[in-house]
DNA sequence: GGAGCGCATTGGAACGTTCCAACAACGAAC
DNA sequence: GTTCGTTGTTGGAACGTTCCAATGCGCTCC
């Protein structure tokens, strides 16, 4: 039960502790037979590199930190995924925290990271003010994905989430709505731009008195109940975006439990392109983000910032990409006095 | 950008570097004005502890390692938030790797918590052999989730998945069904169990002529394969038991995209009760397992064998409950020479 | 007023690595 | 036959903490 160091290998082999520390890096400056020695000695006593040593003594852990806000949403499985890709192709390890999407827990995940002095952190959605990831930056290369941020120490990928919702309402308009609602993300990473979008797009459509945005979060239950008080309050809009693909999940729910159809009762559009939307029984319209190639930039950028002394900060945005789907569909009935 | 260490702390606060570590642990015999001093110079130079430094001499890290072995599933977000929870209150830290279902990247990602010197090992359903596992109890408290495992070094934390397939079969067999087919989890964890339970009740229900495996696995894509390779061959069942509720969905949408119609064409029913699988617009019919509890259960087991010597290992095994919905009913058509 | 006590504070050792300068052994070169 | 270089190997210092035994100091008590 007791770890086996190097000097136990040593002494096991019959030779220095600095030559097993050579022969575990893999030097060429070793002899065959030391070699062989040591890897058998090391064997036999099942020695593990002691991590926290070669931390301290190297003064570079060889290791991302990544703080998800919510494991829930699988949109992050795939951004942790390319992060790991790239991490490992450079020879680093990706360690994982997690803070629930409570504020405070998110904190303590971050901090947790910090003291293990990892070499470069990458928040994904962080929730609440910026504040930790600024801290953060101050003593580690940081990155935050999913969240526009402005700060100068900061690096930030994100897709453009002002845009994305524009060609949300674009393409409800299209297809003949007006009456287009909006259940926003609360204070999720991403919502904010989101709901600017879908109110700036509606204005330039002429609809600004249409505009109608009800308070959601990025669950299927913040979904959910976004939808209940929409259909709470008078009329029923005959569109609705919704701030992310799980919530929107959520709302279709309520609408089924209410005998309403999608998208004749109403057109759904959610936003992350998650492959439950896709399999979702009837295909939801959505748009896509490029999570993968996010996390890979994400991992990307921290790697190339490690052992830089003031590197400038840089922000990734990319296009995001309108999917239709199903879900939405022209309004069932067009009102009076309304042009074809 | 460089650490400030606790001997920057007591130079700036004008004490030794023994008192500023006494102050950090909270302890009570420094006097005010010390503790005030020590804390106001960590604050200016921004003081954070080193936990490599820690885990080196206190020969403990207070981390408990969590190996999870595909994010993309969302019933292991339960989980880690129990084991998040239990391991929180009990003063420790969790953090994460994952080895995406590919049973080399899992070691990968197992060797790097055990070289951080994690202080307990928490397997969420590992795939491929148990060598992985038992391999790390040997140095540290292991416990391994939703895999049942016999090895004596190890703990575990299952649902009883043989039990939950036959409550299946029962249930879809109560509704009248006789040529229930399944589609398997190939080597995902709990995978064999299903379908040997799927088997057994199979057979004590006189049914064992109907027996029908095709392979599948734990991923959506899994799932609508496996259903793809299902209606191709002959006849059609009239239910379907399939090994998760990821794959079931991923089924679903297979069905759906051939235009036949759940429940009347076929029954479907999965297994393990993510929230999706109830917001999914037709909620699925599926087996629950208390994922939350079974999170915290873990980190309650390896808690409490930190520090011992030779614990005997327990295996904890969770009744799964059944929770029929709309995806399940009575076969639309019954058989010619059938009794009512 | 000296002994004894309790309390706040201190320096040194230890943890398991890596790095570096130094060393032994040996053959090549003049 | 001395010098030089190369190759393989080595011990000591350092990393930032915690722990422990020891120290100094002010009080109480007789």
């Amino acid at each position: 039960m007791k770890h086996p160091t190097i000097l136990d290998v040593a002494d096991e082999a019959g030779v220095s502790k600095s030559l097993v520390s050579l022969v575990m890096r893999g030097s060429d400056r070793v002899s065959p037979s030391s070699r062989k020695a040591v890897l058998e000695a090391a064997k036999r006593l099942g020695y593990r590199p002691n991590a926290a040593a070669r931390t301290m003594v190297r003064q570079r852990s060889y290791v991302v930190g990544v703080m998800i806000s919510n494991l829930h949403n699988p949109f992050f499985a795939d951004v942790i995924d390319g992060v790991d890709v790239a991490a490992t192709a450079a020879g680093y390890r990706a360690i994982l925290t997690t803070g629930n999407g409570v504020p405070q827990r998110e904190r303590h995940a971050i901090a947790t990271l910090l003291e293990m002095r990892v070499d470069g952190l990458i928040l994904v959605s962080p929730s609440g003010r910026n504040e930790g990831a600024i801290e953060a930056s101050h003593t580690v290369p940081t990155v935050v994905v999913g969240k526009a941020t402005r700060v100068s120490t900061v690096d930030s990928v994100t897709n453009d989430d002002r845009r994305g919702a524009e060609m949300v309402v674009d393409h409800l308009v299209e297809l003949g709505h007006r009456d287009i609602a909006h259940i926003d993300g609360g204070s999720g990473a991403g919502a904010r731009p989101r709901r600017t979008g879908y109110e700036s797009a509606m204005r330039s459509h002429g609809l600004a008195s249409h505009i109608r945005s009800v308070r959601g979060d990025f669950t299927e239950e913040g979904g959910g109940a976004g939808m209940r008080s929409l259909l709470g309050e008078g009329t029923r809009p005959t569109a609705v975006f919704i701030a992310n693909d799980l919530a929107a999940i959520g709302a279709l729910a309520v609408l089924d439990a209410e005998g309403l159809d999608v998208p004749d009762d109403m057109s759904v559009v959610g936003y992350d392109n998650i492959t439950l939307a896709a399999g979702h029984r009837l295909g939801l319209t959505t748009v896509d983000q490029p999570r993968h190639d996010m996390g890979r930039m994400a991992a990307g950028l921290v790697l190339e910032k490690i052992g830089q002394d003031r590197p400038p900060s840089r922000h990734v945005v990319l296009a995001p990409k309108l999917i239709a789907r199903a879900s939405s569909g022209p309004p069932a009935v067009s009102r009076p006095g309304q042009s074809p």
